[in-house]
DNA sequence: TTATTATGATTCATATACAGAGCATTAATA
DNA sequence: TATTAATGCTCTGTATATGAATCATAATAA
C-alpha cells in the first residue's frame, strides 16, 4: 500500500529533465514534425508528449528516451550507435566488485 | 480510459536505460552504499531501486535522474554543475523557430 | 565455521500516470 | 483578411507503477 507520495528532487534533476524535454521539442520543431505525428510515432498520446516536452518528472523514462531516440538525440555520447560495448564494460567492472556492500556503522563519507 | 498498453522500445532506448541503471549500481557499490541506504536517501523503496538498476523502462524519469545525481553521475556532460545556461540557450533557439509546425501533406523526410 | 546483513524476488493494495475526448486559443498559409 | 490546422488546457475513467511486507539465498565479517 503505497502511502501518498510526495517526492523531492534536486535542482540538477529538475534541470536535466527540463533540458531533455526542451531538446526534444527543439529537434521536433526543426524537423517540422507536429506533436500529433511524433506522439503517434512513439505510440503515446499528444498530452503525454506535451508533459514530457515541459519537463514533467513523473513520466516513464522509457518513453522519454524513445522520443529522444526518434528525434535523434544521443544519450551518453558514444561514437557508435550501439551502447553494447559500454554495457559490457560496466558489467565487467561490476563483476570485479564485492557482491554485497557491508554497512560500516560509523558515520562515513557516503554523501 | 487508457486501452491496455503495450509499448515498443528501440534497442537504443533499452540499452540507454540499462546502461544508466548499471552505472547507478556501479557507483553505489564503489561507494559502499547499501541499496537500502540509497533508496532511503532518494525517498523510494528498495524494490524500486532494484528495478531501476536493472534498467526497467517504466520508472519515473525524475526518480532515475535523482538517483544518478545522488551517486554523482553527470547527465548531459556540462562543465559546470548547473544546466541553467544550457536551458536558456535552448529556450532562445526555440523562440526563434515558428510556434506552430504546419503539416505538409507530401510524404516527407520526417523520419 | 557461524552469525548476520545485503540482495533478489514475489505478492498485494492503492495512489497515480496514462489515453482519450473536448474546448479555447494561437498562428501559419492562402 | 479568412481559413484551418496546431497547440495548450482541462477533465475522467482505468490500467498500472509503487510502497510495504515477506521469504529465500548469497556473501561478508568475526
Amino acid at each position: 500500500m503505497p502511502k501518498s507520495i510526495n517526492r523531492t528532487y534536486s535542482r540538477y534533476t529538475r534541470e536535466a529533465t527540463r533540458l531533455l524535454g526542451q531538446m526534444i521539442k527543439l529537434k521536433r520543431t526543426k524537423r517540422k514534425i507536429t506533436a500529433k505525428d511524433l506522439a503517434e510515432r512513439a505510440g503515446i498520446s499528444r498530452g503525454l508528449l506535451q508533459r514530457i516536452e515541459k519537463g514533467d518528472l513523473k513520466c516513464e523514462i522509457g518513453v522519454v528516451f524513445e522520443l529522444a531516440t526518434l528525434v535523434d538525440i544521443k544519450l551518453f555520447d558514444a561514437d557508435n550507435s550501439s551502447l553494447t560495448g559500454h554495457i559490457n564494460r560496466t558489467e565487467e567492472t561490476l563483476a570485479l566488485l564485492p557482491k554485497h556492500v557491508r554497512n560500516t556503522k560509523e558515520v562515513d563519507d557516503e554523501f
